[in-house]
RNA sequence: GGGCCGUUAGCUCAGCGGUAGAGCGUCCGCCUUACACGCGGAAUGUCGUGGGUUCGAAUCCCUCACGGCCCACCA
């Protein structure tokens, strides 16, 4: 059979299993089999904002190889696919596709944005979808689900409810951040933080004229602050308590510049009188730690400058009113003419939004609210009795933090795109709330319906006449559903049932709080159970040089184009063999040669096996049951050895969510050891008369071939595929693909003799291959070589001379020589010499120059056994086994050094 | 201000208590009948600093330096 190409090409290949996959339904999964041997994984649905990215790639293709490796472990799988709405993120999206419009959605209006949006999302998801079955993702399309479906809407309403009727969801006047530009609010999760450089600026508040004031108390004070344009709202000036400067002042009043209002100065221990003046100018509506102080001292009231879209209002006086908060602050500035102290550079912490980057504004508003401190504490509860385990488990501590510090959770958004919050307003009780923004309306009393209610349970009116909140949920409300949504929950159902708790979570660290945690709590809150028993978090795929990739900085990698120029295989494992548990990875185009070329190998020792075997597959296949051990040689022994240590530590990583370390198993396996010296041997062999060992061969290529195939299927499922296919029937294998066919290793070929006797045999060929090189010898000219040395090691290389020849391209090997032969190079390894006659050939000048740096490497090595074994610490306290090897290690050098000696002696 | 993670060959990274490794790159030689996306060979490391534990430390502990990330209301 020789019908497979030179080189390999992945196009065709991957597909045809693509699509054969798909057509046999090959990833449905039932609710049947063992439960408790269940193995199941919940897409992280990516956003409905467009293509999958590189980290997605990496993300799903993570998912995918522990899907298929437990799959080939025998037990049931279920991987769900799906997408997330994403609420602001694909809102924006449209909103900026409108722009090009020249419109916005207030344009549109909220039913066709809506309609629009649901078009527009529809097409995303079969791109999205798309681009995952062409990753190779075995995920079980019959289950493709999406937040904001029917299904889905049902579970938020359920969770809604349910968090409503215990009490745990509330709507609240708090401080809140607001991104101007999304206008709306946000969680504290949704936010970034950013170093800016920006000014601090000192401003006079002097005293006002208080007839009790003494000459101290019209100076007033001065306060620091880096956003002066917020002054104009201030209602009070803090100073800590003891701090001895203020004394006087506290309980005074200061004139408040570029205003008519009086403000008074109060004493709170919050301030740092080491900061700045000591002195706080305090905005409560627009600054959280001034909102606290508020609330410490209501007397001081608040005052709205800063409207929800971002300018000054009324309030901020005429000459500022409808500002934007830049150019209040710069007029400010101008303004404050003499007030005005001093400014200084400053370099200060600034919190924007996750989604536009703007700078958020911290306003008061009335929003809805999760109440967390109970579900945070039955997560913690969880972690710490290890029914939720992060790993790598470094995440442990700051997941733990986070519940332990966690505050209300804001979960409406003034946005259009997103599950409507289920609770009507009754217009009887509330006849003005139609013309004015929600978050300003105070008190409101609803109803949470589904559906529009029919009566008001407060006023009695029967007329039906209600509003619903126009707000809409955060978007990682219906994700934090997301692992029993998808399973129909608050339905119950054999599948359900099933395949909740899901196994594992596979995500990057940047959810960590924002997804996964609230997942727990949900799932603890709503289901009684941990969504899933693991987290495994991944890296960040970041470029070449460690910056984070993004379109503006133009360092993306396009997984498509990735794909398509060096096959799907070759990309999954360049980024699988990197993906080191928890750690970002600088990832740069070149590194996916080094797996197409590993495709490449694999394809080509394919190909050679089968060109060495017979057309026909003989009855049964070619088993290693059937060897008796006897008929094995060195080599095979060796291999199948190697081969089922791979095996089981390949399996091992896998079982242990690092890919990384499983991959470059199998990679150093197939290549370094089995293409490199176990092919090369087999040729011996199958070009050989002996028609039975042939056989015997072309068993262990085609078992260990298979083998190492079906453990590198969950990296590489397509190449993997289609070489199971054309080998199946060689193996005696009956199932139809490579996932169902049965789970190789541990068939006992274990063997450390033969890997001790072939790293000699390897050794020789090593120092013979060296010294040809060394001196130049030329590649086609075979040699004729003496060998000297120890009885064993001679014994070992006179027993499997046909391996040395050829694999070191030698002639003859003349056992025993006595002395050396003039005229001749040697080649040390282990307690052996080979002599080379080289006459005419051999420049002496080299050959010593080549002895002389390998005795300085033996000299370096005694040195430090001598050094060991004249420790009498060492001696004493190592254990024996240990002090054995050093000696004997010592014994070889010895006399590996002897023998150069001799022979630097009499060269010539 | 807390916490976490790095610092190993020119580059990117494994190793994490017993003679320093891989891939890429570099150099030398090869179209050796599976593969030039290949084969053979070679060069290259005070394993960030300083201490400690140990018979023995790249590996464990502490200090510091540098880099990165996460969290935190310093106006």
């Amino acid at each position: 059979m020789t019908s497979l190409e030179k080189v390999y090409d992945p196009k065709p290949v991957e597909a045809k299993w693509a699509a054969a996959w798909r057509e046999r339904r090959m990833f449905r999964a039932e609710p049947k089999g063992e439960r408790k041997k269940r193995f199941v994984i919940v897409i992280p649905p990516p956003n409905v904002t467009g293509a999958l990215h590189i980290g997605h790639a990496l993300n799903n293709t993570l998912q995918d190889v522990l899907i298929r490796f437990h799959r080939l472990e025998g037990q049931p799988t279920c991987w769900v696919p799906g997408c997330d709405h994403g609420g602001i993120a694909t809102q924006n999206v449209m909103e900026k596709q409108l722009k090009t419009e020249k419109k916005s959605r207030f344009d549109l209006g909220r039913e066709a944005f809506l309609e629009r949006m649901r078009a527009w999302t529809k097409e995303c998801k079969s791109t999205i979808l798309g681009q995952l079955a062409r990753l190779g993702c075995a995920l079980d399309w019959d289950r493709e689900s999406f937040t904001m479906d029917e299904a889905r809407a049902r579970s938020v309403y359920a969770a809604f409810e349910h968090l409503w009727k215990k009490g745990l969801i509330y709507r609240g006047h708090r401080m809140v951040n607001w991104c101007v530009r999304c206008g709306t609010a946000l969680s504290d999760a949704e936010l970034e933080r950013e170093d800016r450089k920006t000014k601090l600026w000192h401003i006079r508040y002097p005293g006002a004229p208080d007839p009790g004031a003494g000459a101290d108390g019209s100076e007033g004070l001065i306060v620091a602050t880096t956003r002066p344009e917020t002054m104009l709202g201030d209602t009070a000036v803090a100073v800590h308590p003891d701090d001895s400067r203020y004394q006087g002042l506290i309980g005074k009043k200061l004139k408040l510049p570029l205003t008519p209002y009086e403000i008074p100065v109060v004493a709170d221990a919050a301030v740092d009188s080491s900061f700045g003046t000591g002195a706080v100018k305090v905005t409560p509506a627009h600054d959280v730690n001034d909102f606290e102080i508020w609330q410490r001292h209501p007397e001081i009231g608040q005052r709205q400058v800063i409207g929800f879209d971002g300018r000054m209002t009324p309030e901020a006086g005429a000459a500022y009113a409808g500002l934007s908060r830049e150019a209040a602050r710069d007029k400010v500035v101008a303004d404050l003419g003499e007030g005005l102290v001093k400014t200084e550079d400053h370099a200060n912490a600034v919190q924007t939004c996750y989604r536009c980057g703007s700078l958020i504004e911290p306003m008061l508003a009335w929003q809805w609210f999760v109440k967390m401190e109970s579900l945070a504490k039955a997560a913690l509860a969880a972690h710490e009795a290890g029914r939720f385990k992060l790993s790598p488990e470094s995440w442990s501590k700051p997941y733990s933090d986070w519940l332990l510090n966690i505050k209300d959770w804001c979960i409406s958004r003034q946005i259009w795109w997103g599950h409507q919050i289920p609770v009507w307003y009754c217009l009887e009780c509330h006849p003005d709330i139609a013309t004015k923004p929600f978050q300003t309306i105070p008190d409101l009393k609803g109803v949470v319906s589904k559906t529009k209610p029919n009566h008001c349970p407060d006023c009695k009116s029967r007329k039906g006449d209600f509003i619903q909140d126009p707000d809409v949920l955060d978007t990682w409300f219906s994700s934090a559903l997301w692992p029993f949504s998808v399973f129909g929950w608050p339905e119950k159902s054999a599948d359900l049932d099933f395949f909740y708790p899901t196994s594992v979570l596979v995500t990057g660290y940047e959810i960590l709080y924002l997804w996964v945690a609230r997942m727990q709590m949900m799932g603890l809150e709503l289901m009684g159970d941990v969504p899933f028993h693991t987290c495994v978090i991944h890296g960040i795929v970041r470029d070449k040089s460690g910056k984070k990739m993004s379109k503006s900085l133009g360092n993306v990698i396009d997984p498509l184009v990735m794909m398509d120029k060096y096959g799907t295989d070759a990309f999954r494992f360049s980024l699988v063999v990197q993906a080191h548990p928890g750690k970002d990875m600088p990832f740069a185009e070149e590194s996916i040669t080094g797996a197409r070329n590993f495709g490449n190998k694999i394809w080509n020792s394919s190909r050679f096996v089968l060109m060495n075997l017979p057309d026909q597959a003989p009855e049964g296949g070619y088993r290693l049951s059937g060897l008796g051990r006897s008929k094995l040689e060195l080599a095979d022994r060796w291999i199948l050895a190697e081969y089922e240590q791979a095996i089981e530590m390949a399996r091992v990583r896998y079982a242990a969510y690092d890919v990384a370390a499983a991959a470059d198993a199998l990679y150093a396996f197939l290549w370094d050891k089995f293409c490199d010296w176990y092919v090369e041997l087999a040729k011996l062999r199958l070009t050989g008369p002996d028609g039975e060992a042939k056989e015997t061969v072309r068993a262990i290529l085609v078992q260990v071939l298979l083998g190492t195939l079906k453990l590198l299927h969950p990296v590489m499922p397509f190449i993997t595929e289609e070489l199971y296919q054309a080998l199946k029937g060689y193996g005696g294998e009956d199932a139809p693909w490579i996932l169902g066919s049965p789970r190789p290793g541990g068939e006992g070929w274990k063997d450390e003799q033969a890997v001790a006797r072939m790293t000699r045999v390897m050794e020789a060929v090593g120092a013979l291959r060296a010294l040809r090189a060394q001196l130049n010898v030329p590649p086609g000219l075979k040699l004729r070589v003496l060998t000297a040395g120890d009885g064993e090691g001679l014994r070992l290389v006179e027993e499997h001379q046909e391996y040395v020849k050829t694999l070191a391209r030698l002639d003859a090997i003349d056992g025993a020589a006595g002395a050396r032969p003039p005229h001749s190079a040697t080649a040390l390894a282990g307690g052996l010499s080979f002599y080379v006659p080289l006459e005419g050939v051999i420049d002496f000048a080299k050959e010593r120059a080549r002895l002389e740096k390998e005795a300085k490497d033996v000299v370096a090595q005694l040195e430090r056994c001598r050094a060991q074994l004249s420790n009498q610490n060492f001696l004493s306290r190592a254990p024996k086994s240990e002090v054995d090897t050093i000696r004997q290690r010592q014994t070889d050098f010895e006399a590996k050094q002897n023998r150069i000696r001799e022979i630097l002696e009499n060269l010539s």
